[in-house]
DNA sequence: GAGTTTGAAACT
DNA sequence: CAGTTTCAAACTC
């Protein structure tokens, strides 16, 4: 088989190949003696026995220098990219460090062949033979081919074709020659028509090279039948659930690829996927080709397959393209995918990673507990970004019936939400890229199986990016920044403290928070990280972010400003206030003057007046009366949710009840009784140091992840307030404090499940710090 | 949209 | 650690 070839040699056979490609286009399109000759059995012959085919034009043999001189990857590249250059999938392939590597050697066929047909035609063909040798050769070492080579699988996944050219070509991946042929009569009729009968010949080629990679595939493949037929989102989404476990390997396949290549992976993918799924009608295969496998082919490309991929490649590349992944750079160092697929032992020094799992596995239920690796990058998410998610929330909710799926939807919300609020400026900004690709948190909603096969929830689809964008009021936690002078390096800069790039929609100026700085983003972050360790850690903890926006007003007590504000004119009542604007009230970790927080002073008083919810400050009041502070309130409702399954944790942590819990309840063994106490000690003490005390999540450089103790997982407003004890502070900033047992948290064990639930609610900052 | 206010972040 | 400066968001007009 070709593929065992030397490298070199299948690099030349690659070229050869793609010179010739274009020539065989012709010559099988015309019938000039020349391709007489080809077609003859002996030069077919010799065809098959040399890997150097015969150059038969000279502009072909500019190619092939210019061919010779590009990189393996270049070469290599997945053909897709180019062939569908033109084809609405072009989009998927947004990696631009990709398509440059790609271009020169696309170029020169271009400028050689000055037939686009031809030189895609030559492109794919080469990448067939690029694919093996390639995974036989650098297995290991290029495993971003590797991923790419899944991408062009699922083209082929949907085409009837594939199958026939599958068994075709399992018996025999020799004959490239063969399939080209009817190849090119196809690429006549049209791009996607020649990519379509193309692929098969791809994905065989993947079965044979990575064994791994055939085995993800080959579900994939084996289900097309229901893909070619299926076409719909229901199918689609079943699939989806069903290939769980392939979905997983791709995931790792994909972590390994994606390590060291932050800029590979174009998130769009996913997303453009699900557009075309919810599009999907008539119409779509109309445009899809002039082969009814072609639209097919198209058809299941784009939506099983891929949808099967999506979560995986999406959430990678998501995480690529608009989160600072600062966690994939250490992830870089061990590519070794077990480190990876076990989020528990997770040799990385950030515990917001251990959280982050934890959350995602709550998220990800549906998958046996099995916490995604994908989700470990998806932590680059300012808390906040999620807190003011919600005000996007109700747009997408507007758009659909998203929030019909399941109580742990609400989760999803929350994330979807976190995505549209990074996102909705940037849709635009990159060809096809959706944002919510950008956002690692929308990554991870993605990653888990959407139950709602309903096309039209997929937040994702442009439709619904348009909507979100026309909401005004709705991208408060959508902005961007408009940094002039810090070049979007310090914290100064929303983007770049929320750990994600700055994006399109960003008024900033001589930015450099965007990934192709990735390495001074991380530079920077790294000794702004050194300075203080908990610089990126979310700034506001919410105990619920999937509360309304009246609710999300009420909230407050829940959630507490970690570090504290330090307001001195705005009373807290303006944005100016960081607790404010978080939607939370002050603690006694603030030093503020005058608080008037409408959330929760950081006396524990909710002032009456400016209070939303009259009940909520009634139910103070009375609490004030009976000598409790306005905050325990809150708390008790908190603590009514919290009993709630782990998937409650997306929402509900919020206090929804309206009914004010029984006074009598005990809650103070739990939140009450922290929040409480700090409320009380709030008046004696304003710590300096008790900011660290308080601070909540999962220390970046965490040692110790495994050691989550109630304190730990509670938000910083519990915990801080669980006991004046100092004891709680954490060793250092970036290692989780080990704090004694609070008999109140351990004895219940409602508690406990609601600590757990917010634990998991609780995104961990983003650790950019590479492992220390 | 320009200018002011504000408080966090950064600096000394 | 405290004071000062820088910065960008929030706010006002």
């Amino acid at each position: 088989m070709k593929c065992g070839m030397l490298k070199g040699t299948c690099e030349r056979a690659s070229s050869s190949m793609e010179m010739e490609t274009p020539d065989r286009t012709k010559a099988a399109s015309s019938s000039t003696p020349i391709s007489k000759f080809e077609d003859s059995p002996v030069f077919n012959y010799i065809n098959n026995l040399s890997p150097i085919k015969p150059v038969k034009s000279i502009h072909v043999a500019h190619t092939l220098s210019s061919l010779s001189f590009a990189s393996l990857q270049s070469i290599f590249t997945s053909p897709h990219v180019s062939s569908l250059k033109e084809s609405r999938l072009h989009r998927r392939h947004q990696n631009l460090d990709f398509s440059k590597l790609k271009s020169p050697s696309r170029d020169a066929q271009r400028a050689s062949a000055n037939e686009r047909a031809e030189a895609e035609l030559s492109e794919n063909f080469g990448e067939r033979i690029s694919i093996p040798s390639t995974t036989v050769e650098q297995l290991g070492e290029d495993n971003k081919l590797t991923f790419e080579l899944s991408h062009t699988l699922d083209y082929e996944c949907g085409s009837p074709d594939s199958r026939t050219n599958q068994e075709m070509c399992l018996g025999r991946a020799r004959n490239f020659d063969q399939q080209v042929e009817p190849d090119i009569g196809n690429t006549q009729a049209g791009p996607e028509g020649e990519w379509a009968s193309l692929a098969p010949d791809t994905v065989d080629l993947l079965i044979f090279s990575s064994p791994n990679d055939a085995e993800a595939f080959q579900g994939i493949i084996q289900r097309s039948p229901g893909l070619e037929t299926g076409l719909d989102a229901a199918i689609s989404s079943s699939l989806i659930r069903n290939n769980i476990a392939e979905l997983q390997k791709m995931q790792l396949l994909f972590q390994v690829a994606s390590g060291g290549h932050p800029e590979m992976g174009d998130a769009s993918e996913s997303i453009e996927i699900k557009h075309t799924r919810e599009d999907l009608g008539s119409h779509d295969l109309e445009t899809m080709g002039p082969y009814p496998c072609d639209g097919l082919n198209n058809e299941a490309e784009l939506h099983d397959p891929f949808a099967e991929m999506k979560p995986l490649s999406n959430f990678q590349r998501g995480l690529r393209r608009r989160c600072l992944d600062f966690e994939m750079v250490g992830a870089h160092h061990h590519k070794s995918l077990p480190d990876r697929s076990n989020s528990s032992s997770l040799s990385h020094p950030e515990g917001m990673i251990a959280s982050t799992n934890l959350m995602l596995t709550s998220v990800n239920s549906k998958r046996g507990g099995q916490p995604s690796m994908c989700i470990l990058p998806g932590i680059g998410l300012h808390l906040n970004s999620l807190a003011s998610a919600k005000d996007c929330y109700n747009v997408i909710n507007h758009d659909s019936s998203f929030s019909e799926t399941h109580s742990n939807m609400s989760c999803q919300e929350l994330l979807q939400q976190t995505v549209i609020s990074n996102a909705s400026d940037r849709e635009a900004d990159e060809s096809g890229n959706i944002f919510v690709e950008d956002n690692p948190l929308a990554m991870v909603l993605l990653d888990e199986p959407n139950p709602n096969p309903n096309p039209n929830l997929n937040p994702n689809s442009p439709r619904k990016k348009r909507r979100r964008a026309e909401h005004p009021g709705d991208d408060d936690g959508c902005k961007r920044c408009n940094c002039k002078k810090s070049k979007c390096l310090k914290l100064y800069c929303e983007c770049f403290a929320a750990g994600i790039y700055c994006m399109e929609p960003c008024a900033c100026q001589d930015c450099f928070n965007k990934p192709i700085h990735e390495d001074i983003v991380l530079a920077t972050r790294k000794q702004i990280e050194s300075r203080n360790p908990l610089a990126f850690a979310p700034k506001v903890i919410r105990a619920s972010d999937s509360v309304t926006e009246n609710e999300s007003m009420k909230t407050p007590v829940s959630a507490r400003h970690k570090r504290g504000c330090n307001c001195k004119k705005s009373s807290c009542l303006k944005k100016y206030c960081e607790c404010y604007q978080g939607g939370v009230g002050c603690s006694i970790n603030c030093r503020c003057e005058g608080c008037r927080n409408r959330f929760g002073t950081k006396d524990g008083t909710v002032p009456v007046a400016e209070a939303d919810c009259e009940a909520e400050d009634e139910e103070a009041e009375k609490r004030e009366k009976a000598g409790l502070d306005a905050i325990p309130l809150r708390t008790e409702k908190l603590k009514t949710v919290l009993p709630g399954t782990p998937s409650g944790l997306s929402g509900s942590l919020l206090p929804q009840t309206t009914v004010p819990p029984p006074k009598s309840k005990p809650l103070r063994s739990s939140f009450m009784a922290t929040v409480g106490s700090t409320y009380v000690l709030n008046s004696t003490q304003k710590l300096g140091k008790a900011k660290a005390e308080f601070l909540l999540p999962p220390l970046p450089n965490l040692e110790k992840p495994q050691q989550f103790n109630a304190e730990n997982e509670l938000p910083e407003i519990l915990r801080g307030s669980s006991t004046p004890n100092v004891n709680i502070k954490t060793a250092s900033p970036s290692s989780k404090r080990v704090s004694p047992p609070h008999g109140e948290f351990g004895s219940s064990p409602s508690l406990r499940s609601g600590r757990r639930l917010i634990l998991q609610s609780i995104p961990s900052f983003p650790s950019l710090t590479p492992q220390h």
